[in-house]
DNA sequence: ACATGGATTCGCT
DNA sequence: GCGAATCCATGTT
């Protein structure tokens, strides 16, 4: 395997948003080995991003993004779901990438078990399209707050080659509130890709 | 201590 | 396309 280490993470979150398109996240649980594609992702960059977490400064919710490039930065939101984050960038500088879609490539059957009670999904576009249910079927909790992917024996990324995918760029979701910066294009996602979300 | 509100999701229209 | 569910962690919204 060709597992991604520390300094692929050494980037600003708007290139690592595009370099993690087409990367295999592995997950490894007690249960078995949940493997998907990321097919979609969201960057968020720094204080003066107004849609980002670090946007107020460093608080003890946000601090993994001031941590290095690679650490898990994990966090409950509506209080019920977990959204993943991945640090980019250099110590002290608060940038990290949101993994919002995988394409399910293996254990799929395993993902489908944790998110027995998380509601109804349907097909298997459906189990890890979105933030939140990405992290109930990968079964990722608080527990990865801070976690380094880089090491990490619980989950880390592959890169499995291939072609660079196209990207298309959108505007990030649910940040109305972000003032010109909820315009700016930093949802990327795999043109075409049935298991991007919404 | 406590009020506040959110990087979402599903189900119904 | 819209609204409700739901509840923890945060704290210049």
């Amino acid at each position: 395997m060709n597992r991604l280490k520390s300094d692929f993470f050494e980037k600003p979150a708007i290139n690592l948003a595009e370099d993690l398109l087409g990367k295999m996240l592995v997950r490894k649980t007690d249960k078995g080995l949940i493997k998907g594609k990321i097919v979609e992702t969201e960057a968020y960059v720094g204080e003066e991003d107004l849609a980002c977490h670090a946007r107020f400064g460093r608080t003890e919710r946000n601090k993994a993004m001031y941590g290095k490039g690679g650490l898990v930065y994990i966090y409950l939101i509506y209080g019920m779901y977990y959204n993943f984050n991945i640090v980019a960038g250099a110590e002290h500088v608060p940038e990290a990438v949101l993994i919002r879609a995988l394409e399910p490539i293996e254990g799929i059957k395993l993902a489908r078990e944790n998110l027995k009670n998380y509601g109804r999904v349907r097909a298997d576009k459906d189990i890890l399209s979105g933030p939140g249910k990405l992290c109930a079927a990968l079964n990722l909790d608080k527990s990865f707050y801070g976690e380094d992917i880089a090491s990490s024996k619980k989950i880390w990324l592959e890169d499995i080659g291939g072609a660079k995918p196209v990207v298309e760029k959108s505007k990030r979701v649910g940040i109305d509130y972000a003032d010109i910066y909820a315009d700016k294009l930093w949802r990327l996602s795999i043109k075409g890709n049935k298991f991007v979300s919404k």
